[in-house]
DNA sequence: TCAACAGTTTAGAATTATTATAATGTAGAA
DNA sequence: TTCTACATTATAATAATTCTAAACTGTTGA
C-alpha cells in the first residue's frame, strides 16, 4: 500500500509528471495488496466510483499505454475484441475461462519452465508466455 | 491440394451449405501446401486478387467464424488490434516477432510438454497455447 | 422437375475500441 | 513568478467487427 507521495516519486522517478489524474489512476490500480485483470472500461468504471474529478477517456487511454510501456502493467493476449491490462508484473501465465470469459493467474511456480528447442537466428526471447483456456467440465 | 467438389464434400459433411463463395474461400485457405496466418484484411486482398466476383465483407467474417467453429481455423491470441487466424489447425505453438510484427508456427515437437501443477475445480483445460515473443538480438 | 423454405449473402448502417487533433491547462525549471 | 514543455480534454476520426433487413440460392420432398 502507497500513499499519494510514494506514487508521485515513483512517477517522477520513471520520467513522467505526476499530475493528478497520473496519482489517481495509480491509487486505483496500485493500491490494493491484491494484482488484478482489467480492460479500459473496467477502468473507466473504478474512476467514475472512486473519484467525483472524471478523468477524460484519453488520458486514461495514455496513461496505461504510458505505465505499460514502464513496465507497471502488462497486456495479456487473449482472443477478445478488447485488451486485458495485468497490474501483476512478475512473470506468471493464465488460464482463460472460455465459460465465464474470467481470467485466473497461473503462478510461475506452477508451470514447469517451458523449454523451446528451436529458435530464430538474430532474434532473442523477450517473453514465453502460456495460456491455458479452460471451459466447464460438463460441456 | 483439394479439388472443388472436396470441399463441397468437406462443408456439406459438417453442415455448412456449400455456397460459391464458401468454396472460393476454401480454394484460398486450403489449397496450399503450407498453412499460413492471415487477418480478415489479408484474406479480403486474397479474395480480390483470385476472383472477379467480390464476396462481401460481412460473408468473409461470417465464412471465417463458421469455419473456426468447425475447427478448420484456428484463431490465434496476440496483443492486437486484429484477429489472426491459422490454417494450420493442428496443436502448435507461436513465435511472435516485435520487431517485425510477424508470426511464425512453432512445431508442437519443438516445445516439450507444458506442466501446468495447479487446477481448477469443475473447469477442464481445452488448450495450452504457448506464445514466445522475440525481438531483434540488437534492440 | 420444381416449388417452397431455411439458410446465406449482401450493402450499408450501427457499434465498439482505439487513436488523432488541437485547444486549454499545469508541473517544474529558471 | 513566469515560461515552456508536457498533459489533459472534448471531440472527431479511424478501424475492426457486428447487425439488419432485403434479396438470393441450395436443398428437400412432392
Amino acid at each position: 500500500m502507497l500513499n499519494n507521495s510514494q506514487y508521485i516519486d515513483k512517477l517522477r522517478s520513471s520520467g513522467l509528471r505526476p499530475t493528478k489524474q497520473r496519482i489517481k489512476i495509480c491509487e486505483i490500480l496500485f493500491n490494493s495488496q491484491k494484482t488484478f485483470h482489467f480492460t479500459i472500461n473496467d477502468l473507466v468504471e473504478k474512476i467514475s466510483k472512486a473519484t467525483n474529478d472524471k478523468i477524460s477517456l484519453a488520458t486514461v487511454y495514455n496513461t496505461v499505454h504510458a505505465f505499460k510501456k514502464k513496465g507497471y502493467l502488462k497486456e495479456i493476449p487473449i482472443n477478445s475484441d478488447q485488451s486485458y491490462f495485468d497490474t501483476n508484473t512478475s512473470h506468471h501465465h493464465h488460464f482463460y475461462d472460455e465459460s465465464q470469459k474470467d481470467l485466473i493467474d497461473i503462478d510461475d511456480a506452477d508451470v514447469e519452465p517451458v523449454k523451446i528447442n528451436t529458435k530464430i537466428p538474430g532474434k532473442k526471447i523477450r517473453s514465453v508466455e502460456v495460456l491455458v483456456k479452460v471451459e466447464d467440465i460438463k460441456s
